[in-house]
DNA sequence: AATTATTTGTCCGTATGTATG
DNA sequence: CCATACATACGGACAAATAAT
């Protein structure tokens, strides 16, 4: 944390999203939170700017600054990411972040599949052979996968799919870092782990891509989150 | 607008996403900016804390505040789109746009199709019901077809997913308004038209969900999109 | 319909913290 | 280690909006 403004968002951020403040209700006004939490005013104030552009609140004169409806937050803020993740009541969450993956991942990898250039075909080779390196160490393996993704990622040439699907990455680590203790006995379904078999999965997006096969490497990626998907299941719905 | 700061923000995200400001690049210190735009420091500064949460830029103390990558930027938020529609640098975000779109509405109705209610079905039929009056009607019609898609939405029960389809809905409302002059020689294929041919896609979409046909709702979703991703490749690519 | 009370919005003067050269 | 230049933080005042009376 930098400084006490973006600690207070912090702070004031968590209790939204874990219900202790509730939609529709009223803060605070500013001058006691200011007291509340021994920061000046202004530290306040900037602080509620922070969450005003989340849209996880709104501030009006006289009738003071309401809780939003969940309906309008800013999902894909990495710090409300963050929040949610963290949040014991949504542990269910990261079943709808992998349905969100299930739509946007395969239909990148189809893009990718359509627009790598040359260059993009070096890159992303490169970064599958590290993968076929890897198998087995699961830090290695960890490294590489995130880099195969990005490598394709990045060929799709649409910002708003990239930025997108890597935040969407970012909270699938801080989900994974959260369960990590959490859930021993079961191996993290979140990310790819370092065998034989999901290499082949990995394999088959590969060459789908580099076969500029749009529709086959759109298949095998859907194919690939499927399987993670399956274990997420047997893991929060039983 | 409602006040200084948010004025601000508008006016100086802007010139970052349309480029006055490049990324790397070091804005005026909070004094000079206050100058600039006659406004206290109080307001440049809870101006500069909105950018900031939207990862525009990035203050530090000594060096700053500088223009951070667009690969940083919160994509998602209204105020971007808003910008980056409105900057005639990025006509073709609109394409960007829908191949996101078709990633996840397809995907969404997959969902409504499996996870909605009987409540929801009876929501869902209405709404039909209202677009097939509508037919020939623009202004009824676009307001029927918002409704139709938001019934399905719903149906999803995905907060993430809901949350970014409807801002990803505003952001082709901003885009509509703002090519409905520049284009009138082509009718705007960003929404659905009043015709009976669309219409009948809407009820093949209607019919799938209905039926709890995973596999139908997201084909015909698909095609509906396709339909309009054609038009638009028509329009910016040529 | 006008007044008042309450809360956010705005301003400014000053002081402190921190990274850079 | 010092000087510099910037962001960060504070407090007290007044303005503006709006709910309640």
């Amino acid at each position: 944390m930098q400084n006490r403004s973006e600690e207070l968002v912090h702070e004031l951020g968590r209790k939204i999203v874990n219900g202790e403040y509730l939609p529709g209700e009223i803060l605070p006004k500013a001058e006691v939170l200011s007291e509340m939490h021994g920061v000046s005013r202004t530290v306040v104030r900037e602080a509620l700017k922070g969450l005003a552009t989340r849209k996880l609140i709104r501030s009006n004169q006289r009738s003071g600054t309401s809780v939003l409806p969940r309906a309008m937050w800013q999902w894909w803020d990495i710090d409300v990411l963050t929040w949610i993740i963290e949040d014991e009541n949504n542990s269910d969450f990261i079943l709808h972040l992998t349905d969100v993956r299930l739509g946007l991942e395969p239909m990148a990898a189809a893009l990718a599949a359509k627009r790598a250039t040359d260059q993009d075909h070096v890159k992303i080779k490169a970064c599958f052979e590290k993968l076929e390196q890897s198998v087995g160490d699961e830090r290695a393996w960890a490294k590489a996968d995130f880099e195969f993704h990005q490598s394709i990622l990045h060929a799709s040439y649409n910002d708003l799919m990239i930025g997108t699907i890597q935040s969407l990455h970012k909270a699938l680590i801080i989900s994974r870092e959260k369960t990590f203790h959490a859930v021993k006995e079961y191996a993290d379904p979140t990310f790819d782990s370092p065998t034989k078999e999901v290499l082949d999965r990995h394999r088959a997006i590969y060459e789908a891509v580099l076969a500029r096969d749009e529709d086959l490497a759109r298949q095998k990626m859907t194919d690939l989150i499927l399987r993670v998907k399956r274990l997420l299941e047997e893991i929060y719905v039983s």
